[in-house]
DNA sequence: ACCGTTGGAGAGTAGCACTATCTATGTTGG
DNA sequence: CCAACATAGATAGTGCTACTCTCCAACGGT
């Protein structure tokens, strides 16, 4: 297919196609000659997967092209490649001040994950954009002077836990290394708002039983 | 103390202050003269309050105004301020497209909550920030081929079911009502990236368990 | 009296994700 | 064969957001 019908099966328009070719998001395609070039499905589902890491995950465009290129790195076994692809998918990446906090913060967070005994994302993972993001909670949570300790934490540890069961479950699910590595990504992203949003919802069927008028 | 003072403590740059006070995010300060105004402690609590949603939570101006302005409305009982102020809480607000797979997304998520016992959030609910963001993904997993029956989702909303006892537990520890609402949206907020990246530790330690290798 | 500070207001800026316009080709239906 | 339309590629422009800068007249401590 060429762009314009790529355009009508995403529901993107060729401009903004044209732009993730520029920004290297998408491949481009098998050149027919110098003005046209063919696409075909992966294209479209590429398109869609960028389009759910953008909108959906709201991830910048410059971190998408990153995950991506993990995505398609096979010069890597397929444990790093789902690593460094999940690695590059930060919440936020606003550089850290980096101060007492911070400090704090970030023995508590040790602490949790040797309790945890999570010894692999713990010696792997003192850089990590995840484990960074958790500091950087913590701190925030410590400065409103809420509580933050490793005993606070756990709960949500555990329920992280068993969610990361169920992720790798339906990624070991599938068979191909390409289709896992999508996998890995997709469901990262796309099942975050899942998880806060029912977060969102149980809060108030839980504040309802406990704070609600009896109607 | 006077705006430097506030400016000093918080590590904020006056001109970002002047910035809050004018889009009405911090309540002006005790007017002592024409170009005199004193501020206090909840002036920088409150601030403290604001970096953190927008820079932890990521939440638009426009949004934390409107949370806090629920949070300092007093003519609402407990309950329905801590609910109006979470409310308008939503993780991506941008206008949902509302095509065939909404609808499809919509039927399964009704089917979730009904499964779950949640009909609080099910009546209350089905044009809740929270209930279309769970809307909008379920519809973004299925265009991109992934299972999001109610059987898959059962397992995240077991997690956050447990996440959300944890957070009504920390905030009903509050006596002071204003107390329990910062406590109620700062810590749905601050807890977020907390659960999310704990999550993705989990599921780098999860990876490592199945494909790493034996090292 | 003097000089730095304050509140207030408006204009300016940086970054991001597109979007519009232009040009030199190419393709295609009649 | 040719006119009308599509395409790749490049450049510039737009709209939005979260600040940041610049002025100004009026204070106020020393």
């Amino acid at each position: 297919m060429r762009l314009a019908e790529l355009s009508e099966r995403s529901g993107i328009s060729t401009a903004t196609i044209k732009y993730y070719l520029r920004e290297g998001l998408l491949p481009p395609g098998r050149r027919i000659s110098t003005t046209q070039a063919e696409y075909d499905d992966p294209h479209l589902r590429r398109l869609r997967l960028i389009r759910a890491l953008t909108q959906v995950g709201r991830l910048p465009v410059a971190t998408v092209r990153e995950v991506l290129s993990n995505v398609d790195d096979s010069s890597l076994d397929q444990h790093s490649r789902i690593g460094s692809a999940v690695w590059a998918l930060p919440h936020g990446s606003q550089p850290a001040p980096e101060g007492q906090d911070e400090q704090d913060a970030d023995l508590t967070a040790q602490a949790l994950l040797e309790e945890l005994g999570w010894g692999y994302s713990h010696a792997a993972g003192s850089a990590s954009p995840a484990y960074r993001m958790l500091v950087r909670a913590i701190a925030a949570l410590r400065r409103l002077g809420y509580p933050a300790a490793t005993e606070n934490l756990l709960p949500y540890a555990r329920a992280a836990g068993q969610v990361a069961t169920t992720d790798l479950e339906l990624i070991a699910g599938y068979d191909d290394a390409e289709e896992q590595i999508e996998a890995a990504v997709a469901c990262t992203v796309l099942y975050e708002p899942v998880l806060l949003s029912l977060r969102r919802l149980a809060e108030a069927e839980e504040s309802n039983r406990r704070f609600g008028t009896k109607s």
